[in-house]
DNA sequence: ATTAGCACTCTTATATGCGGAGTGCTAAAA
DNA sequence: TTTTAGCACTCCGCATATAAGAGTGCTAAT
């Protein structure tokens, strides 16, 4: 629903999210009128934010405390009141060189980033990763590990791997499945894994008519892994231990709430995968999270490229009263750093 | 240093440990008393305690509180004092029906082990799984990312998968690095890592002779990748939700904290390394374990194996009060658990 | 429409008092 | 000589009382 406000009420508001922000401690209508930005007197401010609080925009802790933004005014600020701007080159500079991924590899930079994401905006970080069902074949490779168990390497475009245990009844020594896997890479090379699943299909029919042994199990086996939703994406979270800085869960029961989120991943993940589909940064407040634990928090994310492909999202979670003019532009840096990273191969 | 005590001593100690292991809270002469194993009067059992205070195995909080156990009387207690009675049956039966590993690979049996066992013993709970230098040779093989940028994927024995990014200068196609691999799978099969380093070097020279110019490309970028500590271990935590849970970590600093050592995770894995070297379970009690954030905490780990030889530890942390009698047969058979699911295979 | 003034509410911090738990010491009992 | 009862003492924890402070809503005057 929308919000109609007069431009003082907007400045009321602006001055009350902002410096509760800053504080963290209700803000009174004193605060307000000394900060000189409307020049009228604590009553009249007084009067404004009665109105503010009917429309749901603010609440007061108790009866005799300042005002507290709620969800809807933070939303209402993220849309229309804050102003973010880009990042100095100064700034950019020095999350750069904050950054220093041990490799190259895929999970090297994209871990690191998050780390570095965390250390900038002083919240939880987290970058989900493909899974493989996202993400372009490259390359598959059969090893025998013992007489009835094999495993399957799967590469993928990104350079990231996958890998699944087989279990088979009849033998197979390591020739025969690189044979396998070299018939595979050359069938499969360079499709989306929708595509995989096709060409399987299809091919087995074609080499059913050659009765070739070998390429038949080649197929059933490469089917099978490919039918399971086998390779689940994960998500790193890192500088989980900045939750410890915020007075608004200093309470241990809600710690451990939030900790406990953090340890099941489902839930994160899923939400993660909406920003995935989206473009650019978005915003999540409080309920919008859709996960009961995570009232009173904010996740801001981002989708993050390689080679134009989205492969996953990157992003913070905080407190609802973060300082979003600040972690705003700093994810949507970020995520478009990582995605410089990746492409700069 | 040697303790000597006399029976009435210990019988004390081992009613003051097991009494504030269950409660938390100091124990005075009254409580011990009552409990009737000595059957003297309280004002004895005081004398008893001064004593104890004395050699430094009690301390009290403050004048008027009752004793707690040292760091020393843990260490004593679990020397001499307490009786690990093994698992029952049904218990037994318990952890094994609580464990269902998504699959049979290698990571998965670890960390779903893991799982089980902090909560099995409400507390937090450490798997180190073995670098590649610690295990033996199963598989190579590189894959083509782009012009310069190989993929090397090292298996393992126990069917772990190690990778590692690799920058060439010269290109090769997709033929020319099978048909690396399948050189270097067949001369390096099945050894040591100690044993490949040396007959990479020994390669080198015999192949300097033959001229060949893609093997001893392969030799070099294999030496690379073995030369350097490249793929370190890893550790997975799980359950350290249960941090939350013991009134003596309540504060939040305290918190933050341990929390960062989970985050760290070196100094776990150096510790857990000790472990690995060492046979059966080991108890690091406070400060034994060297990680001064890890005051106030015990860690109590084994090394498990597969096929008979050392893999990683599993092991758990929680407070330095914590119930050794039940923890440390638990850990005993969740380690032989392991060993026996990865042989079982 | 705005604002000064004021009574009122609620929180927070500080002081105060008191019961309880546990001790150490002493002197008596075993 | 060892054990124990008795007692004075200490300190914590808890509840209660009190005062200061912050902020409000309402009313009446500007």
């Amino acid at each position: 629903m929308e919000i109609e406000l007069s431009n003082r009420a907007k400045t009321v508001l602006f001055t009350i999210i902002t410096d509760f922000i800053r504080t963290g401690d209700p803000v009174g209508s004193r605060t307000i009128s000394k900060r000189g930005a409307l020049d009228v007197s604590p009553a009249t401010i007084r009067n404004i934010m009665a109105d503010l609080e009917e429309i749901g925009l603010l609440v007061q802790p108790h009866t005799s405390a300042g005002r507290v933004p709620t969800e809807r005014a933070y939303r209402f600020y993220v849309d229309s009141l804050v102003k973010v701007s880009d990042l100095t080159t100064s700034e950019e500079r020095m999350i750069e060189k904050n950054l220093n991924p041990p490799s190259r590899e895929f999970k090297d930079v994209v871990r690191e980033t998050s780390r570095v994401l965390s250390e900038m905006s002083r919240c939880v970080s987290m970058v989900s990763t493909p899974g493989f069902s996202e993400t372009q074949f490259k390359y598959i490779d059969f090893v025998r590990l013992s007489e009835n168990r094999i495993l399957a390497i799967l590469v993928s475009k990104t350079g990231m791997i996958y890998n699944k245990l087989i279990r088979v009844e009849e033998e197979f020594n390591q020739e025969k499945l690189a044979w396998m896997s070299r018939y595979l890479n050359d069938i499969l090379s360079e499709l989306t894994l929708k595509d995989v699943r096709r060409k399987i299909i299809q091919e087995m029919r074609s080499e059913k008519n050659l009765y070739d042994n070998i390429l038949m199990n080649a197929l059933k086996m490469s089917r099978n892994l490919f039918d399971a939703e086998i390779i689940d994406d994960e998500l790193f979270i890192e500088g989980s231990t900045y939750i410890f800085d915020y007075p608004e869960f200093t309470e241990i029961s809600r710690m451990k709430e939030i900790f406990k989120t953090f340890e099941n991943k489902n839930n994160l993940i899923k939400l993660l995968d909406k920003v995935t589909r989206a473009d650019g940064v978005k915003v999540y407040i409080g309920s919008e999270t859709n996960i009961q634990t995570m009232r009173d928090c904010t996740l801001v994310a981002s989708p993050y490229r390689k080679e134009g492909n989205i492969l996953g999202s990157i992003g913070v979670i905080g407190p609802t009263r973060m300082d979003y003019a600040k972690v705003i532009p700093i994810v949507d840096f970020t995520a478009h750093l990582i995605t410089r990273l990746l492409d700069e191969e």
